[in-house]
DNA sequence: TTGCAATTCAAACAGTTGTATGAAACTATC
DNA sequence: GATAGTTTCATACAACTGTTTGAATTGCAA
């Protein structure tokens, strides 16, 4: 029996400084240093700072993809197997939105630190990644249940839309706010959520595919 | 008169390595082993790595503006004053779009440097990139008179959403082509520009500012 | 050709990175 | 309290980074 005390410091000091420094201009020396450990101590728990970085990210992937498909599961069953398509959506982007946006000090690690992970590109993660596909496929399933005459392709448009428009707002909240001279407030995370919901409900649920016949615009 | 021959060799090389692997891992000695010059070349051409990345920033930074701005300028002129919505978003993703998606062989290296630029996030890029703001008020500018009715605050969220969309798709079209199992084709450029221009256009012009009203789902 | 500046080059530099080592300190069991 | 196993620590290491240096080479004007 280990104390354990060494390693889950170093965990939440590597988060911590993976979240507010992206993985690029982090150094082994500085999350030691942060969690008040010697430097050896990471190879020492973790083999390898990759072995750390891919132990902090599956534990969080599956934390955070538990928590969104509880919120979708109670949905559906709420509705006797299928519900109403903005709820899916709602419980797709609104676990990450609300970790990483509002007052700072509320704010969640967790979140920005899953964040950065699906922005930076960083080889030990890039492995594992794959799995979040198997994830998000629960969600076209749901979509698909909600939305049964439209095709999968819209389909899956809608779902990358949706989790484009929650991504970029999280990553460019601060140009955003600086765009718009402060008017678009990123405080007010349920909005936010509202705006992103309510945009890609339109998406999937518009006329029947016809984006192919919007007038073309002139190309150059 | 300098030959210029190195120094552009440099640049190229430097461009395509880093819209490739990003600038994570891009190391000078990869840059002029790609370029056939002496590692001692960037430091003499251009003074150091960081001024190298950011004359490169900043001249495709010029272009890219230049190039949308001037779809943006002959729309407004065409329509005295004022373009259609769409027609200034189109402006507004078509050109990095059509240069990051299609086929392979014929996406421009440029545009994929854009593109990495806006994502990874790398000291001297940084430094300049507030000019992009000013570029973006203008198409904000252009939005709010195609849509006077409009609210600022949600001009801002439409912008927002539609690079959103553009950048998202491009940045995780591997992801989508293989979540869709190919179904979502990313090589119909012009369609996935459709699309975006579409989703956009509704985010802006459905029913007033209603986006607080909508059912606010349950959270948690 | 001579002279001079601009450019290229091999080599070395100082700094940082992740990792490995072996001794010291601790902890629990007998 | 001696012993064995685990954990910590200071330190060294090898690999790599961007940068500098000073000598060699080139290009071009007089």
């Amino acid at each position: 029996m280990a104390s354990d005390h060494t390693r889950s410091a170093i965990l939440a000091a590597a988060e911590r400084l993976y979240a507010d420094r992206g993985f690029g201009d982090v150094t082994l020396r500085d999350i030691v240093a942060a969690a008040g450990v010697n430097l050896a101590a990471v190879n020492y728990h973790f083999g390898s700072k990759d072995e750390l970085i891919a132990e902090l990210f599956v534990t969080r992937s599956i934390a955070t993809n538990r928590e969104r498909l509880r919120e979708l599961k109670a949905a559906e069953e709420q509705g006797g197997g299928r519900a109403p398509i903005e709820v899916i959506l709602h419980a797709l982007v609104g676990p990450t939105l609300r970790g990483c946006l509002g007052p700072e000090n509320q704010r969640s690690t967790a979140a920005r630190f899953m964040i950065r992970a699906s922005i930076e590109s960083v080889p030990p993660i890039r492995r594992i990644k794959n799995r979040e596909i198997d994830h998000l496929r629960k969600f076209a399933g749901a979509m698909r249940r909600a939305l049964p005459e439209r095709s999968e392709v819209d389909i899956y448009w809608g779902l990358n839309f949706a989790l484009a428009m929650a991504h970029h707002t999280i990553r460019e909240s601060e140009r955003l706010t600086k765009l718009s001279e402060g008017k678009c407030d990123l405080d007010d995370v349920e909005d936010v959520v509202a705006r992103v919901v309510s945009v890609a409900t339109m998406a999937l649920t518009a006329g029947k595919t016809e984006t192919k016949a919007l007038p073309r615009v002139a190309a150059r």
